[in-house]
DNA sequence: ATTATCTATAGATCTATAGATAATGC
DNA sequence: ATTATCTATAGATCTATAGATAATGC
């Protein structure tokens, strides 16, 4: 029965790496904290001496979530890929297979909806990054008719808007093709979107 | 302590009805039989003279959940809209505000993920007809290059694949509008993608 | 002495069942 | 006689706490 300070440490950190992976696999309700607990190696009595409450651990395990690009290390850092690139490791079949260490937002918007405000605030910082990131990748296009102003902000307001629905789509495709019971129609929602959405004048 | 048949049939559709509005605002775990049963005015015992189990009632609401169009009626019969109305009433602050009696799976895609077979192969049923009708309702386009064989097959397929990507949108839309915390932000992500899907060569 | 962990359990909640009650319907 | 409903509860599960144990760290 070890307890150094540091070990303290490691454990903390793998109960949230445990936490992020099956919420974002089963659900913000559905993980039970003896279960997480229990595959850290540890018993339930212990988990109070690392969080308050399992609220805490929830918020503390979604913040820390950062979902790995398929076939890339853990600590991938930034995304330097194109749109295209971007898109493709989306809605790939292995991040489709692979929730747990997917988009957080893909697979928990459903239960953030239902979920008290401090996730919600946490989920809305993450939608923001999310539209960011997309925005940034977003190749210069025409000004858009409704904006006034510089042709500057235009573009900006416009790669905003074209992020949003880049982001909107992919959310929703990972979704549908994760709810669906067939394979097939599961693939061709993958296939579809990701070849619109790179086509559409939107890469 | 009244019980003929015709009254156990209107007891039995209330409880279907209740269920599949409190089963979209709170998701397929979160509501229990008691709930559902004391808000129709009756009591637990009762419930399993109507269904065999917990997972029974979630089908056949699931089943019977249709969505109610906002600012209509319940039975207002099939959609008679354009693509853009349609997208209008989707992505509405009405539709976000009440998943209860809103599309089923823009407010519970997540949680079927996470479902067992027959609740996903109810909602693959319900995709595919969503699909169906956004593909009725677009205009004809240009034949994609993509496609082989003679004009009507390649129209088809093309406006199967742009249903997939309006779905796709208006279902992570709604989601994100829903999961969201700041109303602006909300409003923006509704508008957003009302606006260019209405406008990017789909409507 | 402090504390990270353990075992054990109180209290809450939920599904499903048992048995009683009273109205229906042959 | 049948059955739709009721009350009561068994059994499972989950969060959070209490108290014991043993290694750390001043």
């Amino acid at each position: 029965m070890g307890h150094s300070q540091s070990e303290k440490k490691s454990n903390h950190e793998r109960i949230l790496r445990t936490a992020a992976k099956r919420l974002r696999e089963k659900g913000l309700e559905a993980v039970a904290i003896a279960d997480v607990m229990k595959e850290v190696g540890l018993t339930v009595g212990g988990f109070y001496k690392h969080f308050d409450s399992r609220d805490d651990l929830v918020v503390e395990a979604l913040r820390a979530a950062s979902w790995q690009r398929p076939g890339q290390p853990a600590d991938a850092g930034e995304p330097s890929v194109s749109l295209a690139g971007f898109i493709d490791e989306y809605l790939s079949e292995k991040h489709r297979d692979r929730p747990g260490s997917g988009c957080l937002i893909g697979a928990l918007a459903g239960d953030v909806a239902r979920s008290n405000k401090r996730i919600r605030a946490l989920a809305t910082e993450k939608v923001r990054c999310a539209l960011e990131l997309i925005a940034g990748l977003l190749p210069d296009k025409q000004n858009d008719a409704g904006s006034a102003g510089n042709a500057v902000n235009g573009r900006r307001e416009s790669a905003r808007k074209r992020a949003t629905l880049v982001f909107s789509a992919l959310v929703g495709a990972i979704a549908l093709s994760r709810a669906v019971s067939d394979p097939s129609l599961s693939d061709e929602i993958l296939q579809s979107v990701r070849e619109l959405l790179k086509s559409q004048g939107n890469s």
